[in-house]
DNA sequence: ACCTGATATATCAAAATCTGATAATTCGAG
DNA sequence: CTCGAATTATCAGATTTTGATATATCAGGT
């Protein structure tokens, strides 16, 4: 779209793990919750957006929090810094277009 | 993604859409205008996906406004009742989303 | 009239992304 | 120890995006 700009799949999942770590379907579940259902991930797009994430250096593994009584299955991810980094430009992008939106219903209802 | 979801590119382009109508490349300055430059569409994306969003009903193209004197080569779109029940929809989720990333930061700043 | 650069739309092949099915493994409950 | 659910992985086909190319019209200057 322009330069480096993160898909919907990829804004959603690193959301997802902006306040903690999570392994694959913990991930899907978070983007299920907090979009109320509308956003489902599937095992494809799941984890072929996590495996390129994880290439871009947004996201990366993490040895499993030994807490957690361990399912050796999982795989937990968590933020880079760039990750972060991408995730909060991205969120004030989506801000500024949210601006707008309200703006422009705002001037379209008063005519 | 799940059952319909708007592509970012057709978001944009049905909120460009959202307070009067415009022509292919209005759509994409006013894309450009709103996102601070953020969002370049190419000529391949936005005909491209003008095409595909006239196809699915969310736009629908106009007879030139007889004011603007005419440049035959534009061809003028604007939202169908469709493409705004899409946007509005869209519009709310992406709020719904935003309110989760702006309350995920607060916890994470006071951790 | 003519040239030139900007505007405007359209198309196409290659790349990237998404979809949905299939598969293999491990877990937990009964 | 059997069975359904959970978990990750992969793959082919569909959809979307990218960037180049093409064609035509417009507006300005000479």
């Amino acid at each position: 779209m322009a330069t480096h700009h993160l898909t919907k799949t990829a804004y959603y999942i690193l959301l997802a793990l902006s306040d903690r770590e999570r392994h694959g379907l913990g991930i899907a579940s978070e983007v299920e919750r907090f979009t109320e259902g509308e956003i489902v991930l599937g095992p494809g797009l799941l984890y072929g957006s996590i495996k390129r994430l994880a290439e871009e250096g947004l996201l990366e593994e993490t040895e499993a929090v030994d807490s957690e009584q361990a399912d050796p299955r999982r795989r937990y991810y968590r933020l880079s810094a760039a990750g972060r980094a991408a995730l909060q430009s991205e969120v004030l992008l989506q801000s500024r277009i949210l601006s707008e939106a309200q703006a422009k219903n705002a001037a379209q209802e008063s005519s």
